[in-house]
DNA sequence: CTGAAAGCGCTTACAG
DNA sequence: CTGAAAGCGCTTACAG
């Protein structure tokens, strides 16, 4: 097998003390004993096991994300975000993918038990505040994006602000009809952009109608998927009355949103959440969400609470940006995509 | 700090083997000391440390993916086929991304060297063959994905035969003038893919042109980006005879190169290649790459040479399917997307 | 600068 | 069925 630490060491005519030396970058140690064991050890292709190395260390030097598994571009710009900054640090990331329709506890419960990380980023995973109080048994410092909870650090997107925002928009256009494609009604993000959705249209003295507020029927990955965004489109344009114009959950379901429309061959202005990176080329108005900023940023506050794991605890809140294309009125030009945002804590 | 076997072998009176006994199942246990055990270890929160398990047992139990860090709808469904099989075994999936910009082999070499996973599934790098050589020198299975080295087990498609079908489709429809929309033109797809392209063309006695061969400027993510497919069609929109069929290299490209047809007020056909989960909803034509069942593939063939480290090499080559879609003539009604693909060995 | 020794937290023959 | 002991492959005070 492998050789180790002793053979190095007795190829060498060392002790395995001054092996791991050399290879701990240890400078008490002659040049002339360190180029010995460095050749030995060439010779007989050794590497030091990162296993054996974390158990004596007690410390693994890994942060693990946890992150469901479903095609999302949202995940995989988050990890892009995350990618760029670990790379300022002497981590490495290492990833567990969850399944979103089996129990997310006991999955995350089953992977930080293991142990490899020294500390956790999980991404939209929603649980119960009862539900995360378990998680603190592991003792280990947890970072949450896109779900709020006060016990650990937190980064999340204003899903009401943005709702209304959007909502507001197309008032302003002229527009008294409103509807909305909605996803899982009672999940996290729907519930707070149907409120976004209500307020804004009260503000504007606009009755809410119930029959406006939609979802599809396919359920899979809680109805974040185009099949609902069909779905749920084109049971608003078989209303008697169809909306003017329509907020939609997401930029997935607006895709199919948009299929939906051309199939009935009738377009209303419609505005997404989350901008994907499709959304800039079928043209789709959305509510931008900063997430490579979101993953650079969970970096940060991962590699802080390891090395002072009693600072306060912070939960940074972003604004959605509101992003105009085609799709809907007071389009103006060609919409470069917009990587700032600024964090409102 | 956490509870270790020894508090809970003192407390419960009994040698850490006995604990250790009874985390593992092993059969020859009391009843009576089983439980006191679980007792106590649950009111000490006790839990094994995976660390310390694969050290002392040489088996980490897990399967580590490496794949290039790139919003890419084609890993997250290779993943899912993954993340489906691996339920099957006892076996965790580990990730870690690599840069595709930075130096894939040395990233590589960095995860496999700190050999946290019994075996290696990588996706989509590409490397020579006396890179991959290099990497024997860790002594642990590799499953090649979209790649083909003889040393390693390999799963790919045939990306030859794939874009032979997609262009024969055009001429069969009657199109003399093919353009081709490619990306990074050394990378290895591209080079298999403009080979399909050019026999196409040539057995259907139709002559080459090289300047209906185009790629963007945009060479992030060597070229498989919205952005470099808008500046390819638009490259090709603006020949003085621009040509009246296009094959695109990925969809990624094609769904900018259909923007690219909407700003030029230029439509003609084109078909794909990917099958991306959006492509049926923009109602582009495509060749379906058997995305689930390679992940799923992978690990069997993983699990297998864990099991059996001196079975035969296998290569496994999938044969795209073309998928008619609105984008392009010969469509014929609603398409359902294929789930499935016939492995040619 | 270098080595002997204890320790990281487990598993697993080997006895009994 | 249970325990004492060696071992997994390293790191790191502590001496010298």
């Amino acid at each position: 097998m492998n050789p180790t630490i002793y053979d190095i060491a007795r190829e060498a005519g060392v002790s395995i003390a001054t092996v791991s030396r050399v290879f701990n970058d240890s400078s008490c140690v002659t040049r002339k004993t360190r180029e010995k064991v460095l050749a030995v050890a060439n010779d007989l292709g050794y590497h030091p096991r990162a296993l054996a190395q974390s158990l004596a260390r007690k410390k693994t030097k890994i942060i693990t994300v946890i992150v469901p598994v479903i095609s999302n571009y949202f995940f995989m710009e988050v990890l892009a975000g995350m990618q760029g900054k670990i790379a300022d640090y002497d981590y490495d990331l290492q990833i567990f993918n969850v399944k979103i329709a089996d129990n997310l506890l006991s999955q995350a419960d089953h992977i930080m038990k293991r142990g490899w990380g020294e500390g956790y980023i999980v991404i939209s995973v929603h649980l119960e505040d009862s539900e995360w109080q378990l998680l603190h048994k592991y003792n280990v410092p947890v970072v949450l994006i896109d779900e709020y909870y006060s016990g650990y650090d937190t980064i999340s997107v204003d899903s009401i602000e943005g709702a209304y925002t959007a909502t507001s928009h197309l008032i302003e256009q002229g527009h008294r009809s409103l509807g909305m494609v909605c996803a899982k009604l009672d999940s996290k993000p729907i519930v707070d952009r149907v409120l976004g959705y209500r307020r804004a249209l009260e503000d504007a003295g606009i009755m809410v109608d119930p029959a406006m507020i939609v979802t599809g029927d396919d359920m899979e990955r809680d109805g974040f998927t185009e099949s609902n965004g069909y779905e749920a489109m084109s049971k608003l344009l078989s209303l008697e009355k169809p909306p003017d114009a329509c907020f939609c959950a997401s930029d997935i379901q607006a895709l199919g949103a948009i299929k939906a429309m051309r199939d009935h061959n009738h377009r209303i202005p419609i505005i997404g959440f989350d901008d994907l990176e499709f959304s800039e080329y079928v043209g789709l108005s959305t509510m931008r969400q900063p997430m490579y900023e979101m993953g650079a940023l969970a970096i940060e506050k991962m590699v802080g609470r390891l090395e002072d794991k009693d600072s306060d605890i912070t939960h940074t809140v972003f604004s959605p940006d509101l992003i105009l294309r085609a799709s809907s009125p007071g389009y103006a030009g060609f919409n470069k995509r917009n990587k700032r945002a600024v964090p409102a804590e």
